[in-house]
DNA sequence: TAAAAAAACTAATAAGTGTTAGTTTTGTGA
DNA sequence: TCACAAAACTAACACTTATTAGTTTTTTTA
């Protein structure tokens, strides 16, 4: 059969990854055989372990990539001398950017992170963790310097957290409404809620 | 080997769904062989023939207990005589409340619903689409009567929706925040938001 | 164009899947 | 106590799973 279409400047290997967020996402980690997977690549099973090591490792490459991206802009984000308030609404705008750009990716790192084997299963809590008590402290601080209201911090946090993780849902009504203004009445709804008054 | 145990008032059948939704929980569907369901409730695999018809009925009665349960809900507050802001806290509340006391069906059915077979999986979907479209009937509403800002009632409801189904984040946490708590604050968070003014 | 490397193929493995058939044990009501 | 029904058991089925070994084809390099 054919060679693997390759992607200018993509790998076969980043090839058969991108492919398999996308089943992933669709039908599940436990639900996608590397038989099905070969198959939408255009090619036998065996023939993917020329490039990868176990299906396993699909799985771990896609979890810690977006573990990653979310930890370095996060990062750069305390660092940046803005106010409290635009921090969390910069942080607010890339999750939603990253949901929109790398949407496959994003959600099997949200959904099937509890496939991952030890020790890549702790490795992957333990890095969430870490960003969460971090926006935690970033919405405390923006309590202390009486930008928000006197809210639980904890619950802030995952409610943000939680509200831009279903930007999921939207992917169904995409045509409809712009990104750009999903964004605009997230952040509002979010930061200044919807209520009159 | 021994019976089944059935708490009062329960079928043998209930007690396995039960423990069946547990388990979906934690290691999806897919992720959950009949095997392991049985030895969980300390029986043979074959035994539970004797009570249930197929693995895919067990998801199958789970999502569709909470689909209902929902609709029932919605179509209560619906009829009731109050505002449209508490109509709106009302059914967030509700949310809330059922994905405390009903964590392992509500997280299956928010997951695990793709593994349902046609033509439950569409079944399933018209159910949801049906619902979400009432609620931003709702929020419709609020704006027309000046209740609500003149925001975008599709990604309203999507950001609620969204930020209470991320409730499952909290069942790690439940120790230190009470139910009460989080109640509160994130009605206030998604009606009135957070940032000051 | 010949040699080397990369990547495809076929075929097979061992383990696990849901489910069924047939049999034995257990509990229940007369 | 005996018969009947419910529910457990063992054993097996047909199928799918990820992965490996060995071989052939394709591509790259010299």
């Amino acid at each position: 059969m054919s060679k693997i279409v390759t992607s200018k400047n993509g790998s076969k290997k980043d090839v058969i990854i991108k492919k398999a967020a996308s089943l992933f996402r669709k039908k599940g980690f436990k639900g996608t055989s590397m038989r099905e997977l070969a198959e939408n690549i255009g090619v036998e099973a065996s023939s993917l372990y020329n490039h990868i090591g176990s299906k396993s490792e699909l799985l771990q490459h896609i979890c810690f990539k977006v573990a990653n991206d979310f930890m370095l802009q996060l990062h750069e984000t305390e660092k940046s001398e803005i106010s409290t308030t635009q921090k969390l609404e910069k942080l607010i705008r890339f999750h939603i950017h990253m949901m929109m750009d790398g949407y496959d990716e994003v959600f099997v790192a949200n959904h099937e992170w509890k496939q991952l084997e030890e020790p890549f299963l702790s490795n992957f809590l333990t890095q969430r963790k870490l960003y969460e008590s971090r926006m935690i402290e970033l919405v405390k601080k923006g309590i202390q310097q009486k930008e928000f209201k006197n809210i639980h911090p904890h619950v802030a946090v995952f409610t943000i957290l939680s509200a831009v993780r279903g930007l999921e849902l939207w992917q169904r009504h995409k045509k409809n409404v712009s990104i750009k203004e999903i964004e605009t009445n997230m952040i509002n709804h979010l930061l200044y809620g919807i209520a009159k008054q």
